[in-house]
DNA sequence: TAATATCCTACCAAATTAGTAGAATAATGT
DNA sequence: ACATTATTCTACTAATTTGGTAGGATATTA
């Protein structure tokens, strides 16, 4: 399951995909709008920013922006960046593989299901961007 | 990512089934094979008793059986068990299902897309069963 | 009734998750 | 220059989950 600074951090980025084109969002704004402890959002965007998902500036007039349009975001970077591995696995994880001790990969069954649940996950959660998850949208499936 | 008892009970669960047909397999012998910690895996494999894979056996030439084959045994039932949910969301899962807080779920574009997981992930792992994961099958794609 | 092996209750340590506090830094307007 | 504003950074802390362990109770067989 996703943790829940995974929920905040999609919530905030949708809050952010909302306001794209109006300049700086306060993070305080945001966290008021969609419910979210202010200092463990602080947290969440200082990650995102780091990870070149937002732009910030200080100051009056500042705030936090999407660096890339909402339809350029897909949901599986933010994902790893927050969450961490996508894989059921770590011996199937393409991003933060770690060998199973005890195991002997080539000859692993289970690794080879986990590896296609993988695929199966990926193909959806890297085609859709945080535009398709806008309340808005309709989803096309 | 799944816990480390839920690999564990795969690899309990595999060793059962290569031994499927043989009678009760003492769980120092599977802890040994598979080196898993013993007084962990008696929780584990009591576990899967309570929920029906396992039938159990007390005193001398005692020890665990597959109550189903292993081709009975799907691999979504197991983690389900043992792991918790599937879905990526408590509010789209099936079996765990809680309503997210602060969030309008017919209206929510991240749910639609975490249903869409969740659905070709099972779609897999519902129709895997503990036969396809044993090391010398080869899986059919 | 001794030996064997599962079952049960309860605990414990380490790791992870969720959240907080407060000062440091940068940008802006006057 | 200086006050104001808002992000950034470091460093905690509390709660929960994970990964075990200990030891006795119970059932089965011989
Ligand atoms: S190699 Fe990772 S589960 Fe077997
Ligand atoms: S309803 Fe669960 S994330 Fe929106």
């Amino acid at each position: 399951m996703l943790s829940k600074k995974t929920q905040y951090a999609f919530r905030a980025l949708t809050d952010l995909a909302e306001n794209y084109g109006k300049g700086p969002i306060h993070i305080c704004d945001i966290a008021s709008r969609k419910n979210i402890p202010l200092k463990f959002l602080e947290n969440i965007l200082n990650e995102l920013k780091k990870s070149d998902f937002l732009e910030s500036k200080k100051g009056k007039g500042g705030g936090y922006v999407l660096k890339h349009s909402p339809k350029k975001i897909n949901l599986a970077a933010v994902i790893r960046i927050i969450n961490g591995p996508i894989a059921l696995l770590p011996c199937v994880s393409l991003n933060f593989y770690r060998r199973c001790e005890d195991c002997n990969e080539e000859n692993c069954g289970l690794r080879r299901v986990m590896a296609m649940t993988r695929d199966a996950t990926l193909k959806i959660l890297e085609k859709k961007t945080l535009q398709d998850i806008l309340s808005g949208e309709r989803l096309i499936i």
